[in-house]
RNA sequence: CGGGGCGUAGCGCAGCCUGGUAGCGCAUCUGUUUUGGGAACAGAGGGUCGCAAGUUCGAAUCUUGCCGCCCCGACCA
């Protein structure tokens, strides 16, 4: 992409109203719009940045087993009768009226309509065990929306639902998604902590939030230092017993502030004793027949007698995610972007536009990373060279190669590694072969 | 939902206390000169001061009501 014929509407100043840094950064790096509290317009670098990461959480949804599909935005308010959800859901629920004055609601979660799915065409125990997806906008009318799309009201949220026979298959299943979820947040570079959690409104007893530490995250945290750095499980065989890796991680203390035991806590060596603000990315529960009883959804067991499907649901904050991650990412100058999540590889800066040799070289290079897969963003916009470097410090590219007249001289352009401020001057083909390899 | 604050040009703000025809910086547009880390000069455009009612000869300014937004807390992907 050219930025002379993108649309990144950049703000100088930062404005008043956002206090932490993903809101400010992503208003300021042009990412988003504001319409009103807690409900914003993705504009083209945040809904790039949002398609990765739901990429992303897609890919490693599907090679745990669950599968995709898309349930509406807007739903009946029938379903939620039959749970008792919609008296109980309360004000934060948006509730709505058609002109045939039929009681409607915006889905802010979806157990209630999945399993109306399920009943309607499952009908054997051969079928299972099953888990469904859907990465769909949700709606909470928040008491208090706040931090931009920390908070918002409405948010884009991958939710999976499983179903099983027995509860000791849907802890297969909890185990499934506990692991899928450690590869998911690895992948997009930021450290989830799975922490043992309340299971809230939606009710149940087993249930882990995953948590990354930052500053200006909502909540206390307290967990064992060694969590944080424990790598991820990688390619597994989600066929077989996943029992070690969330074994292997609950051994350890990790708690939310409601659920925190001052006492366990103590027993870890002061050294690993981490209290910290966290910010909750994702959210796992087992809550068995919490649904599906009341809706009567049920298979046949081998002895041809209905079963109630025991269930989960498992939900990750897609939107929520691109601030978690910049507040896990950034420094004084703008965002620090993840490879795997960043809106372009590289950005390609112009340094004197109209300089025959300044211009044939960073096009050659935008080329070249191109056709490399890069997705480079080339500057090539007059104007100087500070508002060039600070404007690409703060949308965070990871790479940023600079090609000016100076350099060029020397056949050199310079490299600046975003996340360490490295530069290194290398001929162009050099650099090329160094961001490209990056990617690669 | 309790407490606090804010609404004046695209953005950031001053003016309000003490009423008198609306200002600054940045941004934008034009021109000239600049150019290796947020350039300089000259000129130009841009506002029913959140909305409504009231007080007054006169309201951004005083009064009342409403709307919107933010922050702290209690609750939540």
């Amino acid at each position: 992409m050219r930025l002379s014929r993108y649309f990144l509407p950049l703000l100088k100043e930062t404005p008043s109203d956002a206090t932490v840094a993903s809101h400010r950064y992503m208003l300021r790096a042009g990412m988003m719009k504001q319409n009103s509290a807690g409900i914003y317009t993705w504009l083209p670098l945040g809904h790039k940045v949002l398609k990765k990461i739901e990429q992303i959480v897609r890919e490693e949804q599907n090679k745990a087993g669950a599968i995709e599909m898309l349930m509406p935005t807007i739903q009946s308010a029938d379903l939620w009768k039959e749970t008792g959800r919609f008296d109980a859901y309360g004000p934060e629920m948006l509730r709505i009226t058609d002109r045939h004055d039929r009681e409607m609601l915006y889905g802010p979660t979806n157990e209630d309509m999945i399993t109306d799915v399920f009943r309607s065409f499952v009908r054997s125990y051969k079928d299972l065990p099953k888990m469904l997806y859907h990465i769909q906008w949700k709606f909470r009318d928040e008491r208090r929306p706040r931090f931009g799309v920390m908070r918002g009201r409405e948010f884009l949220m991958k939710d999976t639902y499983s179903f099983d026979l027995t509860e000791e298959d849907a802890v297969k299943s909890y185990y499934k998604m506990f692991t899928a979820y450690l590869n998911t947040f690895a992948r997009l570079g930021i450290k989830a902590v799975p922490m043992k959690a309340d299971t809230g409104p939606i009710g149940g007893d087993l249930s882990h939030e995953f948590v990354i530490l930052a500053e200006s995250g909502e909540s206390e945290v307290f967990c064992h230092r060694d969590l944080v750095e424990m790598a991820p499980p990688g390619d597994v065989d989600f066929d077989g017993d996943l029992s070690h890796i969330f074994n292997q991680r609950t051994a350890l203390y990790a708690a939310t502030e409601e659920m925190h035991n001052a006492d366990e806590f103590a027993k870890i060596p002061a050294d690993k004793q981490l209290s910290a603000r966290g910010i909750e990315v994702g959210h796992i529960f087992y809550f068995g027949d919490k649904y599906s009883a009341p809706m009567k959804a049920t298979v046949m067991d081998s002895d041809g007698k209905p079963q109630v499907a025991m269930m989960g649901s498992y939900g990750i904050g897609v939107s929520r995610l691109v601030g978690g991650i910049i507040e896990a990412s950034h420094d004084e100058n703008g965002i620090i972007w993840p490879k795997s999540v960043a809106p372009f590889g590289a950005g390609v800066l112009n340094l004197k536009p109209g300089h025959e040799e300044a211009d044939k070289v960073s096009e050659q290079i935008y080329q070249k990373l191109v056709v490399a897969g890069v997705d480079p963003l080339l500057d090539d916009e007059k104007g100087s060279i500070g508002v060039k470097f600070s404007r690409m410090d703060l949308i965070g590219l990871p790479y940023q190669i600079a090609v000016g007249p100076r350099g060029l001289k020397e056949g050199q352009v310079e490299v600046k590694d975003r996340a360490t401020g490295e530069k290194q001057n290398m001929t162009p083909e050099a650099a090329i072969d160094f961001v490209a390899k990056a990617f690669a």
